[in-house]
DNA sequence: TGAAAAGTAAAACGAACGTTTTACATTGAT
DNA sequence: ATCAATGTAAAACGTTCGTTTTACTTTTCA
């Protein structure tokens, strides 16, 4: 397997399940299996590591969310769920942990969180046949809500999320 | 004032703004204006320091939600948000940053989500007149959801939160 | 008045941090 | 065959971490 596709996994894995700052690069190091010196020149440094991992999880993320109608967002974050596991939106989370201080991690949250904003207001207009900015703040609510209320209620809470945007869809066809 | 109420609120504005792990105890022996000697006397420990800032936030934020509506509920939240801000729940994010690893932070965090669960429940059942356990679990990730969206969306996320609770409370009363 | 309690300032603790360096081994393409 | 690239293992860099200790100075109140 490639080195850099290593250490990018490993590091998201460590990063997410333990955070970021509680993660060391010396266990980074242990999982991913290679010495320092191969690790930092892959990663420049644990910021610009953690910018690549987001870079790379917005890629696999938003992948999933190229779909046609609102229910199959809430689809796809119930398999999201289901496949990662419930821990909060990693995004946010390593930007509260930074402080929205470390450059390259607030700006790759940015970018994210403009095109998770932007493809759930392209997927309402599709689902709907016109514009709908309002439903689709709702619908980001919702969507933000289950990922981060399923860490402790579990998929119940993206079932829940499910069907309360399958009724505030229905109402706006009509 | 008090040098224990001193410490708290010193340890909750950084802690909150910066992250529990990016907060050194230097910089809050700095803020909190004391010595070490005297914080440790009172703090013990600084995982025993964020979970006391987690069960007073814990007091200050549950008792505004004691109200009779679910639209009271999002009331109460767009208060918090314009008297605290927007920098998601602190208590996931401390778990989330401790990876659930810090016996007195998960504990804290356990025991305010579950007290946030039953109130909603106990607010729905009050505005509906009847238990309805779905329909409290999606408002509950409505405002998860408000909470979170409003890091970067601002509090249009909680008034477009308030909004959807509102039909779905209509919807569910008749 | 005087002993206990509670505070300060500052040095020190060993451990862990992110990162770099040194010295050497393996590989791959010309 | 060899030069350049890529890897390893491990020590070392200086800094910062959370916490404790030492040596004094208030404050409190019976």
């Amino acid at each position: 397997m490639e080195m850099s596709t290593r250490l990018t996994a490993a590091a998201e894995r460590l990063f997410d399940r333990h955070g970021y700052m509680a993660t060391g690069m010396d266990r980074l190091i242990a999982v991913a299996g290679m010495s320092s010196r191969t690790l930092y020149k892959h990663a420049g440094s644990k910021a610009q590591l953690m910018a690549r991992v987001l870079n790379e999880r917005d890629r696999r993320f938003m992948a999933r969310l190229e779909v046609q109608s609102v229910d199959a967002l809430f689809a796809a974050l119930e398999d999201w769920v289901r496949v990662e596991g419930a821990r909060g939106c990693l995004f946010l989370r390593s930007r509260a942990e930074t402080g929205g201080e470390t450059p390259e991690i607030a700006e790759a949250v940015a970018i994210h969180k403009a095109a998770f904003h932007r493809r759930i207001e392209e997927v309402v207009a599709v689902n709907l046949g016109r514009e709908d900015p309002e439903l689709a703040e709702q619908v980001l609510v919702l969507l933000e809500g289950a990922t981060h209320a399923a860490v402790y209620r579990g998929a119940e809470a993206v079932s829940a999320a499910r069907a309360a945007a399958a009724i505030l869809i229905e109402r706006a066809q009509t």
